[in-house]
DNA sequence: ATTATTGTATTAAGTAATTAGTACAATAAT
DNA sequence: ATTATTGTACTAATTACTTAATACAATAAT
């Protein structure tokens, strides 16, 4: 998987999402051993800090587990992978959905340009 | 106008992006004088210096004008303004599909649950 | 003509993010 | 028992972002 930032970010805070987004959607195994920080950041390429820092918030968050010294878990707790993904997809809504309406494009008016928009898309990403 | 940030991202961007949203929804007019530097910096509540890499950032996409040390102006370029409306929009659109789809939601899925989601939203905002 | 305004530039300082390098204790592996 | 791995902590240095405080030339306003 590859790990691409940005420079208009705090790196930590992209390694945030780009697990977050990992653990909802079964790239890591709930309850299974996590990726030690020093792969993690030689991955990512960034330093382990950086990584231990963002590792540090998905632990204050719930998401991982450490017993002590040894290799840190994603939770076994399904339901709140599961609720972190509704919410996620719920705030990239209400994002997009905001920003779309203060560029002059109501709900409605975005369904259909999203429709409209899907080819055109679709050609780019090939 | 309220300006409002958040500390994951640099001050001069998101500046760079609410000046956009003006400009292409028609809060500042075509052709005419842009507010100076230090009204801006002040009504932002940032330092004039901040205010003015963003303005430099803006000029530099052919958005403002400035004939020398007269006010600036914002582009008189209609169709710029317009296309840059038309680009804000699909590179939204085409964020929001890519994170919806890696979160499992195809366009058709993502269309569903925007028009499902609708009521709850507008609850949340009231 | 004088004053105020505007864009622009400069230097210094402060803060946050990131990197670099190291260290240590606890567990796993051998 | 010894070694390797892992999480964690620490200090220092660097870079980017932001603020602070000026300064100056060109235009507008008076």
């Amino acid at each position: 998987m590859e790990w691409e930032f940005t420079n208009d970010r705090p790196v930590y805070i992209q390694i945030i999402e780009e697990l977050q987004f990992r653990m909802v959607t079964g790239f890591y195994t709930p309850g299974e051993s996590f990726p030690p920080v020093r792969t993690l950041a030689s991955e990512a390429q960034v330093n382990p800090n950086t990584m231990q820092r963002a590792l540090a918030e998905l632990e204050s968050q719930g998401l991982l587990c450490t017993q002590r010294t040894n290799a840190k878990t994603l939770t076994e707790d399904r339901e709140m992978l599961e609720n972190l993904k509704k919410e996620m997809a719920k705030k990239r809504i209400r994002s997009f959905l905001g920003e779309m309406e203060r560029l002059g494009f109501d709900r409605t008016n975005t369904i259909q340009l999203i429709s409209q928009i899907k080819e055109t898309i679709d050609k780019e990403v090939r």
